[in-house]
DNA sequence: TCCCTATTGTCTATTTTTTAGACAATAATT
DNA sequence: AATTATTGTCTAAAAAATAGACAATAGGGA
């Protein structure tokens, strides 16, 4: 493979993706470990093509990572301190593994161009977490779920670029009816509540919580899901792709 | 003066500026023409030196062209198509004004760097009108302010840049109370629905716009504006800065 | 089979917010 | 002092959000 500083990449111009997923009530947030001693967590990440846009390069990344091309997925934030770069983390993860940096794994002008100073283009990903099967980089050991309120320490500022992005979610949820690209295709009320809590981080009343999304009219009511619980079985619900408004000329 | 193509500054990343000001009860947007052959009108942009963040690069900027550095600022998105680039212009630029191309204004270094791919990060401004004394660049011929409702068709993306840009401001008026940054420090109730209403391209019943804006409890009542009208004199009112709410730690 | 329990779906009452209508106050002008 | 065009604010009506209540029901257990 090609040693990234010979690839035809934008300089010192970075995607960080935030991926979300919902498991076990929980909001989750994929992330690879790079294999190197040191216990270094980091968002999944990648950088642009001279001819592709920003938007297929995030959504590159994210195929890379998550095997799945059909993903909703959201420019949030640039990140652009002058101060941003992989130096400090790349010191100490050199420090921590001599033996690898004596084979040829990273050379000096690789090394040199992965120290520069990087502005990143902050992507947030919203994802049925049963679709996706995490792939491992070359230079991961591993690529896992972690709860948003449970993160590892990640290189860099990537753990605020998880907040930032948590943010920008919440902002968004009601108005862009985005939610259910969490959830399977069929879901139940109590789901889709749930999925809310965790978001939000709060509780909400389950009667209106109801009537609010009925009143969407985005929500199909499907056949009953019977669960072997000795009570009144809850109804399915599929999301209803709406007809896209027409735009005023 | 160094040629672009030769300053450290950040390959192929731009910035842009919509710099929105109020006057004459319209929205309008500061925009210089170049000084060419051509009718040529731009955003004011530029490019962001290794040592600054991006919010630097962009407050420079806009001291550049405004003089004033005290700026409500903000970036709203990344505009990164594969094919963004000043090639078209350029050449259309070149070809009318073929004999500033014999002189050395442009070297041929300095054309291809120009006219690479550039990502460009979106941020608007908003100041008051009044404050402001638009200056030239090197480049320009006249830098002006256009209403936005009859604004020149400029070059690359950049009328749609605007729209996004307004977009933005529309969806954080309400949310970030920054209306205030369009009007002079003192002004009537009457004028800021008027602000209300140019931004957002509608009427607001006077009543209760007046009742929103004064629940917010961000106005302080100042004396009254004696216009010289045969009519109540409206009170003036002034921007109450807020106290930072604490943050959860 | 028949009650019991936990949960679901929905209805109604209450409260809050938004919108619409009305009117007194007032700064000149006549 | 009456007139006029605005301004500031109040109240009524409508709409939306919140809270409370209850019937329906899928099993479980006597």
């Amino acid at each position: 493979m090609q040693p990234l500083s010979e690839r035809d990449y934008i300089q010192q111009l970075s995607i960080d993706c935030v991926i979300f997923g919902y498991q076990d009530k929980q909001l989750k947030v994929l992330s690879p470990k790079l294999d190197f001693k040191g216990d270094f967590w980091a968002l999944p990440g990648g950088f642009i093509h001279q001819q592709e846009s920003i938007h297929e390069a995030a959504f590159r990344i994210l195929e890379d990572r998550t095997g799945i091309r059909d993903i909703y997925l959201e420019q949030f934030r640039v990140f652009g301190d002058a101060e941003r770069s992989n130096v400090q983390f790349m010191g100490r993860l050199v420090e921590l593994n001599r033996e690898k940096f004596d084979s040829h794994l990273f050379n000096r002008k690789e090394f040199e161009w992965l120290t520069r100073r990087f502005v990143s283009i902050g992507y947030y990903a919203l994802v049925d977490i049963n679709k996706v099967v995490p792939r491992k980089n070359d230079i991961d050991e591993s690529i896992d779920w972690y709860p948003i309120k449970a993160l590892p320490t990640m290189i860099m500022d990537h753990n605020e670029i998880v907040e930032k992005a948590l943010e920008t979610l919440r902002a968004n949820l009601d108005q862009k009816l985005i939610a259910f690209n969490l959830l399977p295709e069929t879901f139940t009320m109590k789901d889709l509540q749930e999925l809310y809590e965790a978001i939000f981080d709060k509780p909400f009343a389950r009667n209106n919580f109801q009537k609010k999304m009925l009143d969407l009219n985005v929500l199909e009511r499907l056949e009953k899901k019977y669960t072997g619980a000795a009570n009144k079985a809850p109804y399915l619900y599929r999301f209803q792709q709406q007809a896209p408004l027409l735009e005023a000329v």
